[in-house]
DNA sequence: GCGGCGAGTAAAGCAACTTGACTCAGGCGT
DNA sequence: ACGCCTGAGTCAAGTTGCTTTACTCGCCGC
């Protein structure tokens, strides 16, 4: 044996980001092709954020972990380009809710939809006992670390 | 059952970016607290790169991912903060080889032991069969999508 | 020698943030 | 009724880490 798997000798951590970054780069892609090119990952999380009714831009901020200003900048792209626009906030007040347009729902379906495809076709390609093996130990390491409130995907290294 | 986990329900994307964020930000603390709080991932990625024998700067930007003047910016950077200096390139010509100084060394050895001293926690925390049945599934993912060569790790998402 | 390839450098531009300073609507105490 | 504080939002300038563009310079082949 010791068929000399440089992977094996790899830390869990470059494991992890070596992972994701395949995933996400692939993810990425498809999204781009599927008529997004110009979408990167932070506004998806941005309309994740936004989905079901929309918040005001300082919460988006907090959500996102940027400052209040550069929420403001991202939404201010966004509704140029008519993925967001502002409304008038129930409470009143100086406070406007950023809401998702048609636009940025149809995203989020073609997200999802490629998200599930791109799982689908790993559970094929290595295995669906693996990839379920796969989701498992990466939850319990998620929960190990972050307890039961999963820690909020930031677009940074 | 159906004890309502939101992280099995959680893409396989989002697992595996959580879990990368997590380690790292573990990762990136325990190095900064163990006297490095102004090395960024990217510094470590090079200093890999560097290590054994230094290359060309422009070398060192085809593996880092970037064009050569960013790799001229963070050669200067790091020149200034001790941690390489430039030397005459045995082959003579223009080039010149960026070598690692002991600093950088010892830096490395440090990060090494944390991410080793990580790994260890994490495999008591979880338990040593779930982490490595962790790292044989990630290998396996990592495998499947980018063949036998490991992608070189960039700090972009 | 001389033409050009390739490493390196210099300068300007750009994107995505930040910090600092401001405006303004409403709630609240007195 | 009035002042005033709080907090959402905005305006402007600065910072960082890159890119693009354009150059300099040393060697090698012919």
């Amino acid at each position: 044996m010791t068929t000399d798997d440089p992977l094996a000798r790899t830390e869990l951590t470059f494991l992890l980001g070596m992972g994701f970054q395949l995933v996400l780069a692939e993810f990425v892609r498809r999204v781009a092709e599927a008529g997004y090119p110009d979408l990167r990952p932070v506004h998806g999380l941005a309309f994740q954020v936004l989905r079901g009714g929309g918040t005001t831009g300082t919460e988006l901020a907090e959500r996102l972990g940027v400052t209040k200003q550069a929420a403001g900048q991202l939404v201010d792209d966004l509704e140029r380009r008519g993925y967001v626009r502002r409304a008038p906030h129930p409470s009143g007040g100086r406070r406007r809710l950023v809401v998702l347009t048609e636009r940025a729902i149809e995203h989020l379906a073609v997200a999802g939809r490629v998200l599930h495809a791109l799982e689908a076709e790993l559970a094929a390609g290595i295995g669906a006992d693996d990839l379920a093996a796969l989701r498992t130990e990466l939850s319990r390491l998620v929960r190990h670390l972050a307890g039961d409130s999963p820690p909020p995907l930031r677009p940074l290294w």
